[in-house]
DNA sequence: ATGCCTAAGCCCCTTAGA
């Protein structure tokens, strides 16, 4: 079965872009981060007209996390825990059955960007990723094939980007951001796209200005980890770059892997 | 040192993004 994770940078202004991919590149399953819309707004009809079962965690205007299916999805939660007044809607969490009726429990993550750093926004960046951190350790020990896909927000390496010095006081590579995802996968996941492509350039996000995309000017923040019972199955990954070059795309491209049946 | 683009709401400017 094919996971997918795609920052659609808004659900409403790039819903003919989406219906596309999907048509195209047929996920089993989709999470979409940045819908930018309210819970009342989502799409539903469009996205049930493509064959795809939702639920999602909208917020009015930024943010907002959705997970599709072409199977039936249980929703599991919302959000995470640790942090009452955290208002923005950053995670969801559910459900869904392979071919043989077994459970994978999926993911869709809005990490925090965190610029400028430092600054309050730095500092609830680490933060959620903390309590992120925990949550993570609470579903390892489930045991049951897992992947927590989304915008991470963070390149894990200086590999993970084409021009390590220009960004070196963004808030995505700072060795606090880069050391707390380390300490998630360490726990026991793997980062499925290094593990399938472990060298060389691989972006999933071109800015739209200064011509980055005709530049291939590019990092990698959009990330796949899996338990060890998912990253047993993994087969293939990869990233759906040639949708970024079209009209009115998002600035990140869809990143993917292939899991084997069980 | 700054802006480079884009989306959305507060809607013709501002906020947020990465």
């Amino acid at each position: 079965m094919k996971i997918a994770t795609y920052n659609v940078n808004g659900i409403k202004a790039r819903l003919p872009r989406l219906l596309e991919w999907l048509a195209d590149t047929q996920p089993d399953i989709a999470c979409l981060q940045e819908i930018k819309t309210s819970d009342e707004t989502f799409p539903e009809a469009d996205i049930l007209a493509a064959g795809y079962q939702a639920v999602w965690h909208g917020q009015k205007g930024f943010n907002g996390v959705a997970i599709l299916s072409k199977t039936p999805l249980s929703h599991i939660r919302n959000g995470l825990d640790g942090e009452d007044e955290d208002d923005h809607s950053r995670y969801i969490e559910a459900d869904v059955a392979d071919s043989a009726g077994h459970l994978i429990r999926i993911a869709s993550i809005y990490l925090p960007n965190g610029n400028p750093q430092p600054g309050p926004k730095f500092d609830y960046k680490l933060r959620w990723m903390e309590r992120l951190r925990a949550h993570a350790a609470a579903l390892l020990a489930l045991e049951m094939p897992v992947v927590l896909a989304g915008d991470y927000n963070v390149i894990p390496t200086d590999s993970d980007i084409a021009n390590p010095a220009a960004m070196k006081d963004d808030a995505l590579m700072q060795p606090e951001s880069r050391a707390v995802f380390r300490r998630i996968v360490t726990q026991g996941w793997t980062d499925a796209l290094r593990t399938i492509h472990p060298t060389g350039p691989l972006w999933t996000f071109w800015d739209y200005q200064a011509g980055a995309w005709q530049r291939d000017a590019g990092f990698r923040i959009d990330h796949l980890l899996l338990s060890p019972e998912a990253a047993d199955r993994l087969v293939d990954a990869g990233v759906d770059k040639d949708h970024r070059a079209r009209e009115k795309a998002s600035d990140h491209a869809a990143t993917w892997i292939s899991l084997r049946d069980d």
